[in-house]
DNA sequence: TTCTGACTAGTCAAGATTGACCAATTGGAT
DNA sequence: ATCCAATTGGTCAATCTTGACTAGTCAGAA
């Protein structure tokens, strides 16, 4: 439900069309969501269905009319009960490089290590980018942002210590 | 492609039918990954397909036929590719729970306080049962293990620097 | 004047994923 | 004797997601 959460979300914060939500979600939220922007009409078509949204064409000269939506009062009550719901969970989460990991034997020692070592350039190289993000005043995406440079921080030191223990010599 | 590898390397270490592969990747990889049994099949036969794996039924008394899967030589090739992959890369991780993040700033900071500690409570909880997890002899899977607990841990305390933030009187 | 890139709106087919369901056997509990 | 849980092998429809594509406008550059 967090993709309708974000799409309720945005959409609250000041009524878009379409090309408006997928262009905020892409240059300003790219580091905490990869929602598509068939996936952003899909979910916009179904919340429309609910209620949680109407839409409103707007003619501006000749150019293709803007269709802007905006939240429904079933939408807003929508949007807190998943705002609640998202805030109270946890969410397990499962990490895509982990899967290599589970069966890091199959490698020699040292080739396992030249690989992580690449994985851990790349992660830095992802921090820096992180780091040189600016002009985010809202809130909570603030929040966001520092989360997922923490995150960056916390994998880069675990491949440390990944690699450190690889590096060992087997005692059993 | 990370779940080719984790069939690839379930089948590697020894072969197996599929209520076999489903149960040990639901009893001792429920950790590291969700993948289910109709995933778990779809994928073994497109694998098959590919000739990356292939299958040969064994009868045993009256019970229904095991289909036992092997892994070709063109199988153990794609495995060695993909683990080569995977442990070189780097995933972008996109945490749900950020997206409740993004839109604190609509509920009350009491409100919102209560919430994470919610949260905050089920993380502990999660990271104590995983505390408990005991017998995974294989190298790899410690690894993982441990990655998970690391991260719960992590997860905790950006939760008590998030509540301590929310708990300040704005000043901008 | 013509061309290009940004703006605006989508659609569609293809693939991935899964909840729910079905079918049969066997060993052990009652 | 009967029944239930575990073992074994799936399937199928429904949903979600996305890469690739279509279609048109408008402002400014060449």
């Amino acid at each position: 439900m967090h993709r309708e959460l974000l799409l309720l979300g945005v959409l609250r914060r000041g009524n878009l069309h379409g090309y408006g939500i997928n262009e905020f979600i892409q240059r300003d939220m790219a580091f905490c969501t990869d929602l598509k922007k068939p996936t952003a009409y899909h979910l916009l078509q179904k919340m429309a269905d609910a209620g949680w949204i109407e839409e409103q064409e707007v003619q501006e000269g000749n150019r293709p009319p803007r269709r802007i939506y905006h939240v429904t009062p079933d939408g807003e009550a929508a949007f807190q009960r998943l705002l609640r719901e998202n805030l109270r969970a946890h969410f397990t989460t499962y990490f895509d490089g982990d899967m290599g990991l589970a069966f890091i034997d199959a490698l020699p020692a040292d080739e396992a290590l030249s690989l992580l070592h690449e994985r851990q350039v790349g992660l830095k190289a992802a921090l820096n980018t992180l780091e040189s993000v600016r002009g985010h005043s809202t809130g909570g995406l603030q929040f966001i942002l520092e989360h997922q440079k923490r995150y960056l921080a916390f994998e880069i030191h675990w491949l440390d210590e990944v690699m450190m223990h690889l590096s060992q010599p087997k005692e059993d």
